[in-house]
DNA sequence: TCTGTTTATTAGCTTAGCCTAATACCCTGT
DNA sequence: ACAGGGTATTAGGCTAAGCTAATAAACAGA
């Protein structure tokens, strides 16, 4: 039983960015962070200190940030917090798919592990919240799906969209117009050369995607890591 | 459309003290106040400068605070809030009827407006929480219930178990094992004089109430004011 | 009425997190 | 090998909201 003292909103904020920025590996740089958390730098290098002080992250300077073991426990924890509340959210209350996250992004801070165990219980313990990221356990592990964007896709492979990105409404409500929403599966058809657009069958509908969009359209290759 | 700039946290909560105090008139002290958030005096003189400026209350200096229309308008939203969370809690995420303060205490400064409209649409617009209390109506209005305690009920009185006090989880618990809970039908048998225990009849059962307890056991007239 | 106690306020500090401006470091291109 | 540009950090401030200690006002009892 790790016994982590009450966490402030504004720390629970810095380790979910290091974490997404360090999903791939590597480290997570100042000017990063404070771009994802809309601050200035130097303010995130006022943070990097208290938390390698109390040993949420390590900090080599001039190079960036990583979580330790227990930042990344607390990390995973709200990321579970939040996407269990917008599937909730979603499911339960007929929040809007793309109106979820915002709503989210307040209440993660504010519910407790037994309301959030709550919620999931009452949803049958979903594995990936409505934008098709894979939900943490409560254990804190996380599946390691391989993702990429539709920008990158192979011609020709079979997909399936997962959709990360899940921080921009309009964004979202488009791509739902347009059919694709977590959980399609796609076929990708050509993709024309210089960052062109994407062609891909969705059953028997053909879509061309712009590059632009492509690039924020996260999918996972067929049968790796369950369908949803 | 009043254009409330967001309120922190901890102004939400002084708003809400200011009204509880100043229920059945007159002014909130400092130190009351104080007493209420656990904190010490200075710091609500401090916070009671802000606010004043803010316009949210009105102070006299040595005697205390009354909220504004403005402020009253603002601790009815946040009653509101906190009310349909217990009562949504309770009902739908089958929270424990000693456990649900706590939880809505720190979520009601999350949640926004849209969700507790739609939280109260699932539960059927509901008037009264979990303990009794009556609901502000997302307009603003409350019932204005003629509450006294158990220990104030006149004998031979029929009366109705409202029960304000929502703060004590072991209490409630106990009460309810007593079949005490909101909405019970009483009647006043006797009191023992020089403070001594009430006895009252539910329905067939008969039980005698210490005057500790029965001091905090809220009550109003049948009849007045709607029962549940 | 005066005096002592209680209560409220002011003064002055602390901490968390943010900011801008100034400085230090790293790295790349010549 | 080093100069310049781009990051990172440090220095120094600000605000919100808490604290303790000191002072001021109100009130109550003799």
């Amino acid at each position: 039983m790790t016994a982590t003292a009450q966490l402030t909103r504004s720390v629970e904020d810095y380790l979910k960015s290091i974490f997404h920025l360090t999903n791939q590996g590597g480290f997570a740089t100042t000017s990063d962070i404070a771009a994802m958390l809309e601050i200035a730098p130097p303010s995130v290098s006022g943070m990097v200190k208290r938390l390698s002080e109390t040993g949420l992250i390590e900090h080599v300077p001039y190079r960036g940030v990583q979580l330790t073991p227990q930042g990344r426990r607390a990390a995973l924890q709200m990321i579970r917090r939040h996407r269990i509340l917008e599937v909730y959210l979603t499911q339960q209350l007929g929040y809007d798919w793309g109106d979820v996250h915002e709503e989210a992004e307040r209440l993660e801070h504010a519910v407790s592990e037994k309301l959030i165990e709550k919620m999931a219980g009452a949803l049958g313990d979903p594995r990936y919240d409505p934008h098709g990221a894979p939900i943490p356990t409560a254990a804190g592990d996380i599946e390691e799906a391989e993702l990429f964007t539709l920008a990158d896709a192979k011609i020709g492979a079979s997909i399936i969209v997962r959709q990360g990105g899940d921080d921009d409404a309009a964004r979202l409500r488009y791509l739902a117009a347009l059919g694709l929403t977590p959980g399609t599966h796609l076929t990708v058809l050509e993709r024309q050369p210089f960052n062109g657009p994407t062609t891909v069958r969705s059953g028997s509908e053909t879509r061309v995607v712009g590059q632009e969009l492509a690039e924020q359209l996260w999918c996972a290759e067929v049968g790796g890591g369950g369908n949803r």
